[in-house]
DNA sequence: GAGGGCATGTAAGACGTTACATGATTAT
DNA sequence: ATAATCATGTAACGTCTTACATGCCCTC
């Protein structure tokens, strides 16, 4: 985030709000200490610009810095982590009543819609200086109207009693992408 | 875990490890101690059941333990946490060359490949019985092949040097399902 | 009867979040 | 002037993972 301009704590808890938050987010708790942690190593420096009495620190790459950035972004290692509360739910909603499965499918799929408006809230001007964020972007679209029209298929094959799926292939579906 | 009929801590581990991990993991140092606290609050019951020297709990539900998971499961609250790496890199892959930006998407395609295979691979035998096991890795399937679909097609895009995702509406596809 | 994998845990520590404190700046 | 919001952090706590210890059981 340094490296895209952002020169405070602060201002990298902003950016994350508006972009990589739908995928990695970060509390202020982890931010200001990391930052410290990076000027130990010398990845970045810090120069006090205190606000009155107020202090206050402004941070940018060093060559390591951007070294280690490099480093890590080519590492091919990606870390993966997902709690989904809903479809862990849903995984035990075989003690309910059909009303109730129901509802845990309704919550979901109005969990992942609220989802879908922010993402759509926050926007996204494209600007070929920065096609990749606009990329992720994207993802977060798709990924979430893909699991938006799964519920909704879902709650249709329940409420009609049908067994659910039977003859699709979702993982399959070539799709008019 | 318990009400499907986990008998101890082992056996929910092994459980976790064939179903929910995927969306909800859960490691021996959180089950073991969680089950005791469960005791403590008597929401299941614990027999002791050493085989030799080696201790060794076998539980099960009290009526209590089955009423609040009754509460938990229709309790519309879902808690939703996602830590994708590889997007993040990719989010910050306009520092890079075209060709280690591709590496990231490649990276990624594998890495949904892979868990792709292996959902398959500890794969499921529909029982009427356990309808929305069943139902959670269905949407295991669907969505991982949505990801290695979309980064396939995010590949072609920038190998023939597109702007990607150009004219298409992803987020809005009605698509074969 | 020896080795390897299965089973049952524990300890330590890394990681992240929530809640709070407080000063600066902006709006009314 | 006062209130609201922006900005800059810290402290305390809860959660979860990794690594380890160790005994049992099965196979050869």
């Amino acid at each position: 985030m340094i490296r895209l301009g952002a020169r405070t704590g602060y201002d990298i808890k902003r950016r994350v709000e508006a972009s990589t938050r739908f995928f990695w987010s970060a509390s202020p708790g982890q931010i200001y200490p990391e930052l410290r942690r990076l000027e130990a190593h010398e990845l970045v420096s810090r120069i006090e610009d205190p606000r009155g009495d107020r202090p206050r620190s402004v941070y940018s790459l060093t060559a390591a810095g951007e070294a280690a950035l490099h480093e890590w972004l080519i590492d091919p290692e990606l870390a993966f982590e997902l709690r989904n509360e809903g479809l862990l739910k849903l995984f035990f909603a075989d003690a309910l009543s059909d009303e109730e499965a129901l509802g845990i499918v309704r919550a979901m799929r109005a969990q992942h819609e609220a989802k879908l408006a922010e993402i759509r809230r926050v926007g996204f001007v494209y600007n070929p200086e920065y096609r990749f964020a606009y990329i992720t972007w994207r993802y977060g679209l798709g990924i979430q109207a893909w699991i938006v029209q799964w519920c909704e298929e879902l709650e249709r094959d329940l409420v009609e009693g049908r067994v659910p799926f039977e003859g699709r292939a979702h993982e399959l579906a070539a799709s008019a992408r």
